[in-house]
DNA sequence: CTTGCAATGAAAAAGATTCTCATCATCATT
DNA sequence: AATGATGATGAGAATCTTTTTCATTGCAAG
């Protein structure tokens, strides 16, 4: 994943891009709001308009590149697409992510698509619930 | 699901509730976006504000009358809640959504929510495709 | 190097949703 | 049925997210 890849997209390799594309390979959390990112490289000391990073990321996840979600909250996140399709488990307290695959479950969807006459093209799981936290348990 | 529903859920039974829950019933499309009843009652005669509906639809999603589905699109749906869980198919071609339920899907969500440590309390599955009408093949 | 065309940033615009506040309606109590 | 406390409403302002506009800048092919 690098500028080769923003080449292949049939975009032009310019410092938005490369920098957008770093931030999110090397950021510890995968899930950003087009806001995330905006900021994290302001701190950076980039110099970069919102609007641009709205428009890259929806280039991105035009050319492949990245995967929007839209989970709960009013505004959605994105996350560098490292060719493993997964699914997503969020937690309902303290926001954290975790990520997982079964194979029973992807193969049931196709099933149940072809079943409805439906050709699927993708998919989106989200299951919510507390995650091991103690302080996100119920009741606490 | 009538007027009773709305007092057992500690609000008031007032004509814009009354006209909401009803339109959620009778509408031949179950999921509709705030906008949707807004414009919808608004051409029935009805006079209610946009405020109004948005705040309503929020305390039925609080009761647990109504459920609310962020898909793609940049808002959110709402569905009446008719008891039984389900899961959702939509055509990203004409946005037909058709809804379903697999108990081996619904078993393996638990299983592997519990795996991670996790308590489910909610999910979301949405199979994105091209649905049966010819006009929403690929290659159309 | 030059030059076309895509890309950028700032600001405005658009779209979705929430908030504010003065007025009004519901409903438990008279 | 009248009253009053409290919650609900509607209009518009405000907020938040995302997109568009447009003048300027920078990549990259020749």
């Amino acid at each position: 994943m690098d500028n080769q890849d923003i080449r292949k997209a049939g975009l032009k390799v310019t410092l938005p891009r490369i920098k957008i594309l770093g931030l999110l390979e090397n950021n510890s959390q995968r899930h950003v709001s087009a806001e995330d990112v905006y900021k994290m490289l302001l701190d950076n000391g980039e110099e970069i308009g919102l609007a641009t990073v709205y428009r890259v990321l929806t280039q991105f996840e035009t050319a492949g590149l990245v995967t929007r979600h839209n989970f709960e909250g009013g505004h959605a996140v994105f996350e560098l697409d490292r060719g493993g399709h997964h699914d997503h488990m969020v937690c309902v307290v303290c926001g954290k992510v975790e990520e997982f695959i079964d194979t029973t479950i992807e193969k049931r969807q196709r099933e149940i698509a072809k079943e409805h006459g439906f050709e699927m093209v993708d998919h989106s799981l989200i299951i919510y619930g507390h995650c091991g936290n103690p302080k996100c348990k119920v009741g606490y």
